[in-house]
DNA sequence: GCCGATGTTCGATGGTTGACGAACATCGAA
DNA sequence: TTCGATGTTCGTCAACCATCGAACATCGGC
């Protein structure tokens, strides 16, 4: 169930965080979803196979990253941008801002 | 040679700064020398072998946290606290403010 | 000159991770 | 109702990582 893995506010871990953006990938996932506009995941032009990035969104989302709304057999994703400031303030966007130089080129379709 | 894996500033990585700190016994030694004191190996308290110390502190190293100074046979410890907020404004403090919560038990001896 | 203290390196081991394709489930549209 | 689009899950594989003990190198003190 991939609403059911949305971790609490106070649930959220800073290494868990931390590994998750350690990875290329996510983290240009992560720069994508910084302008806080919803996306949906086909729209995500990335260099992996849809099953790999299943795996990815998952990954983000049990750090509590993103937050997933499904609508119909579609998937949204956006950044937990407001949460994360009160949890971890300054950490998210000193990370994005340093960001795009090495995040894997992730765009839209 | 210890003192020739040090990554100039401007080489520093981000996603290799965000993999060093998600391990939690890495994070614990970060917590520890948050302070900007010098630290001797020998006088942390950490509950893993002298090998895996070595090779956690290596990884350290390499990612451009800490810088190593060799002393005999001692080695004494930093952590290049101005040099990263140069590099990553703001990523170092917003890091180490949350770190204490979940990192290793790391101390002094 | 010998011995103990301090780190490093090596090899082995077990666990985690990223990647893929294939098979599957679900929903919407024709 | 059938088909295509969208994600998920599964099995597999290779790569990486944390950990340990043992062997080694080096330096200082006795």
């Amino acid at each position: 169930m991939r609403s059911a893995d949305h971790p609490d506010v106070s649930d959220i871990s800073l290494t868990r965080v931390l590994s998750a953006l350690a990875d290329p990938l996510r983290l240009g996932v992560a720069c994508l979803l910084a302008d806080g506009e919803e996306r949906q995941w086909g729209d995500l032009d990335v260099p992996v196979s849809k099953s790999t990035l299943s795996h990815h969104m998952k990954t983000l989302r049990q750090a509590g990253l993103t937050r997933t709304r499904e609508e119909g057999t579609r998937c949204y994703v956006r950044l937990r941008t407001v949460e994360l400031e009160s949890r971890f303030p300054g950490l998210l966007a000193s990370i994005l801002q340093a960001a795009p130089a090495e995040a894997a080129p992730v765009g839209l379709r």
